[in-house]
RNA sequence: GCCGGGGUGGCCAAACUGGUCUAGGCAGCGGACUUAAAAUCCGUGGUCCCUUCGGGGGCAUGUGGGUUCGAAUCCCACCCCCGGCACCA
């Protein structure tokens, strides 16, 4: 056997050697897929999953926390008898590699696979439990293939479709960025001022399911609220109308999109977007036609940043036409203001001043009529027309405050609460909720609106202008337009090519003899797209080729992803909350509804993770404060990295590195490993567990406590910190009474028990080491053994502490039989002395009595 | 501004359904072992006051109120920190 048989001191580099290369020559995590001889049918399954790394140099410290927690997690599932699935691969096309090579010459596929290497070495060192024969790399043509194959199939069905739109555009990474990907105006990667530009482009039409996409959080069994709400919020579901406004002069029609058609009567002006695309038009050949082009080009110019501007400052121009309100017929002006955003409604709005805040503002600003319709005082009141958002917005904010806030004036307006109308025609006197249906239903008959609900969600923009990324798998010939590429002909490979600089335009399209190629319909000349897919779109599906990666006649077979999905526990950052996990739900729903899967949401349980900080703040290399994980897994192993990491905090938590916590837990486990030999030399491993009593047996209940403690810790409630707690105290009080437990037969038991039992409890977090004890303790491989059941007899106590109170207050401790009967109890407690001291001269005016805690005497 | 999550010893944190506030760890302090140190093992850890040294009492979970026999936990108001969204009609 190793060297470790006769360590004297714990030897983390040589234990976890030693037992990684057990589990690679056994191929002990590896599971069968149904349909191979080797398929489990008996256990039933289980796939955990944690979010796959993009690889960039080495893992980092959040890696380390994402796999340390999945790995966690798989490993108790296996023992508690189900049959895991656990993958890994790596997330590799990308804007990093791709900016590397622009600055070093070296092709993005060197340096990425370099890291791929690096990250796979330090998995394996950090003995995570990976079914290495899944993995994969979506850079790999036979990935690719298959997102190119799945982008065609969106593409048959309409999903996936080209055509112009202002885009966001990053000057700095040359490229367009979908809505999600800009952050305050920036964007997300590089952090540069992103622009507007007017461009054609793919789109995946997300928009199609946004309301399934809303609805289906029902089907998922837990996911953390916040990031569901996250989510809703930028779905943006508003329920409301559309109503047409028009304009007579030029014989236009203007739509436009309200949650609030009760307000109708109140609408007295009328607002388009500067980038609306008749504002050209109407102003033409009016005294204003001047002034509405330098707004515009102003507004152009402008970022989102100083159009938002915290001033709120209202600003805008005349457009010198009108449109009539078609419920009452009157002409009411239209201005051009870029409070009104075009890419949400259809750029066009009814300015209802008494009735809202934006609108108010700019009435008080253009000294513009405000005419209230709505009567009441009672900004809580919620008003019929109130979105779903808007109602998740305000639940819980229903404190009945004495005096309406008065924004504008005396008058109390903008008023946006609830009330029977005034100035509304026919409408007069009704209540607004009521008046709400009737005028909906009124423009329907009459043909100048109906009933609509409104998203904030746009669709989804995936062409890049960027090289490393699948290719598009589209060609255009002059005979016969876009052409999608045979599925035959996939992978459309990603040719190599020496300038990765992008112009403007796809690196690809300088490559000449690959853009040119033959149209597959016609046989012509033709030209490849060159635009490559956003990697997001690599991430939608990777956890479905996981089950099935090797197969190269579809991207996976029916009856495996049927089996293994959903994932039933998914690990990942909360920074993924919105992005990554709505595109990879909008994916299997349209696959869903393709008939090549099942599923309908892919992550049944999500848990999403805390970042660790040092020294306060986040870790960055210009900051200096980061924490090499390489390092320290050198320094003390990968079992006390782990296990601290666990520890740190509930791990959804954020939690602060510090050296001398890691240090803790290798004390710790060195603790738990001399204990683990001076057990296995002096206690016989054929000693049997009978009727223990006194210390043996209040070790014995301590173990049993602990394997209760730990396993709810665990799987319902993720907190690993405490569960860790619970290994220590049963270490400390092993240690508190071994040597007076060697003595006797069954006291030698019992401790070699609870020495083994912590191994057991311990090994989801530091596996190499309680592999190590448990095989010296027990002479069996841990991972195999069913995880421990707490004997429910030994949980219950012969007595406890009574804790005696007086008023409330801590007034003594008696230690009780369990059963003792409340009015014994009663006595018990008066007969303290302390008590007694209390209770002088008083009155008892009532005795209350917790069965299993306390006593509380209530005197006067 | 809105939404979500937080605020407990010197620090990370525990406290499940309202029932002993501070489990476990880090740092500190004391002791044992040692020529010494490291390592290890044991002990001690909110604060103030009283003490015949056995102990006893007051105050303590961001602040101020409330409900309750009893509140870190429930309710109300406020302060601060973190994350997200933000002219969405």
């Amino acid at each position: 056997m190793p060297e470790t048989e006769t360590a004297d001191r714990y030897d983390p580099q040589a234990i976890e050697r030693k037992w990684q290369l057990v589990w690679e020559a056994e191929n002990t995590w590896v599971v069968a897929n149904p349909g191979s001889p080797e398929f489990d049918a008996s256990k039933p399954k289980s796939y955990v999953l944690e979010m796959l790394p993009y690889p960039s140099g080495e893992p980092h410290v959040g890696h380390l926390k994402t796999y340390s927690v999945g790995d966690a997690i798989a490993h108790f599932r296996r023992r508690r008898g189900f049959s895991v699935v656990h993958p890994m691969g790596y997330d590799a096309f990308g804007l990093p590699a791709e900016n590397n090579a622009i600055q070093t010459g070296v092709h993005p596929r060197i340096a990425t696979e370099e890291s791929i290497a690096a990250f796979r070495e330090q998995f394996m060192r950090w003995g995570i439990s990976i079914d290495w024969t899944r993995e994969l790399g979506t850079h790999e043509p036979s990935y690719y293939r298959w997102t190119q194959w799945i982008f065609l199939k969106l593409y048959e069905r309409g999903l996936a479709h080209r055509h112009e739109a202002p885009v966001h555009w990053c000057p700095k990474d040359q490229t367009v960025l979908a809505n999600e990907q800009v952050i305050d105006g920036h964007c997300e990667r590089c952090g540069t001022l992103v622009e507007l530009r007017q461009l054609e482009q793919w789109f995946f039409r997300i928009t199609e399911y946004a309301q399934q996409l809303l609805e289906d959080f029902e089907l998922l069994e837990s996911w953390p609220e916040n990031v569901i709400t996250m989510q809703k919020n930028w779905i943006g579901r508003s329920e409301g109308a559309e109503v047409v406004f028009r304009c007579e002069e030029l014989d236009l029609d203007f739509p436009v999109f309200t949650t609030r058609p009760d307000t109708l009567f109140g609408a007295t002006f009328f607002v388009l977007a500067p980038e609306h695309p008749e504002v050209e038009r109407l102003a033409a050949g009016t005294e204003h036609d001047r002034a509405v082009r330098e707004y515009v080009n102003e507004a152009a110019r402008a970022t989102a940043e100083e159009r938002a501007g915290e001033e709120h400052q209202k600003t805008g121009v005349p457009l010198g036409r009108e449109v009539t309100n078609p419920v009452n017929g009157e002409r009411i002006p239209m201005f051009v203001a870029d409070y009104v955003l075009m890419e949400y409604g259809t750029g066009a709005l009814m300015a209802v001043p008494a009735h809202d805040d934006r609108d108010y503002e700019f009435a008080k600003a253009f000294d513009l009529p405000i005419r209230r319709v709505i009567e009441g005082t009672d900004p809580e009141d919620e008003t019929g027309g109130s979105s779903s958002t808007e109602r998740v917005a305000t639940a819980g904010s229903t404190l009945a405050s004495a005096e309406p806030p008065r924004i504008g004036d005396e008058e109390g307006l903008p008023y946006s609460g609830a009330g029977p109308l005034i100035n509304s025609g026919p409408f007069d006197g009704k209540h607004n909720r009521e008046a709400y249906a009737e005028i909906v239903s009124w423009l329907e008959s009459e043909g100048r609106g109906e009933p609509a609900v409104n998203f904030r969600l746009r669709d989804w923009l995936v062409s890049r202008q960027r090289y490393w990324g699948a290719p598009i798998p589209i060609v255009y010939c002059d005979e016969c337009g876009m052409v999608p590429v045979p599925e035959d002909q996939l992978p459309v490979l990603l040719p190599d090519i020496e300038d990765f600089a992008p112009k403007g335009k796809s690196p690809l399209a300088a490559a000449e003899d690959w853009v040119r190629t033959e149209c597959p319909k016609c046989g012509g000349e033709a030209r490849r797209e060159t635009d490559t897919m956003d990697t997001f779109v690599d991430s939608s599906w990777y956890f479905l080729r996981y089950l099935d990666n090797r197969n190269d006649e579809a991207p996976w077979a029916r009856e495996v992803v049927d089996y293994w999905m959903p994932v039933d526990q998914y690990i990942g950052g909360v920074e993924h909350a919105i992005l990554h996990l709505m595109y990879a739900r909008f994916f299997v729903k349209a696959l869903h509804d393709m008939d090549l899967l099942d599923a309908r949401e892919p992550f049944a349980n999500l848990f999403t993770q805390g970042m660790i900080t040092r020294d306060g703040a986040k870790m960055s290399k210009s900051r200096g404060n980061t924490v090499s994980p390489a390092e320290f897994t050198e320094r003390f192993g990968a079992d006390s990295l782990r296990t601290y990491i666990c520890f740190m905090g509930p791990p959804i938590k954020g939690g602060d590195w510090t050296d001398e916590g890691v240090e803790g837990i290798f004390r710790f486990l060195a603790r738990l490993w001399r204990l683990g030999r001076e057990v296995v030399e002096r206690t016989e491993s054929s000693a049997t567990l009978a009727a223990p009593a006194g210390e043996a047996r209040e070790l014995l209940a301590k173990t049993h406590w602990a394997i209760d403690k730990v396993t709810r810790d665990i799987d319902p409630r993720f907190q690993f910190n405490t569960a860790i707690s619970a290994v220590m105290e049963l270490v400390n009080e092993t240690y508190r009474l071994k040597d007076g437990l060697y003595e006797n037969e069954t006291g030698a038991a019992v401790v070699r028990f609870a020495a083994a039992t912590a191994a057991s409890l311990l090994f989801p977090f530091a596996p190499h080491l309680c592999s190590e004890v448990y095989e010296w303790l027990e002479g069996k491989r841990v991972w195999e053994q069913p995880w421990p059941e707490a004997d429910p007899a030994l949980l219950e106590r012969d007595t406890y502490m009574l804790v005696v109170q007086v008023n409330g207050k801590l007034r003594d401790r008696i230690e009780v039989a369990s059963d003792t009967a409340e009015s014994e109890l009663v006595e018990l407690a008066k007969g303290s002395d302390n008590v007694q001291r209390h209770l002088d001269g008083k009155a008892i005016v009532k005795e209350i009595v917790v069965p299993g805690r306390l006593v509380n005497l209530v005197v006067r």
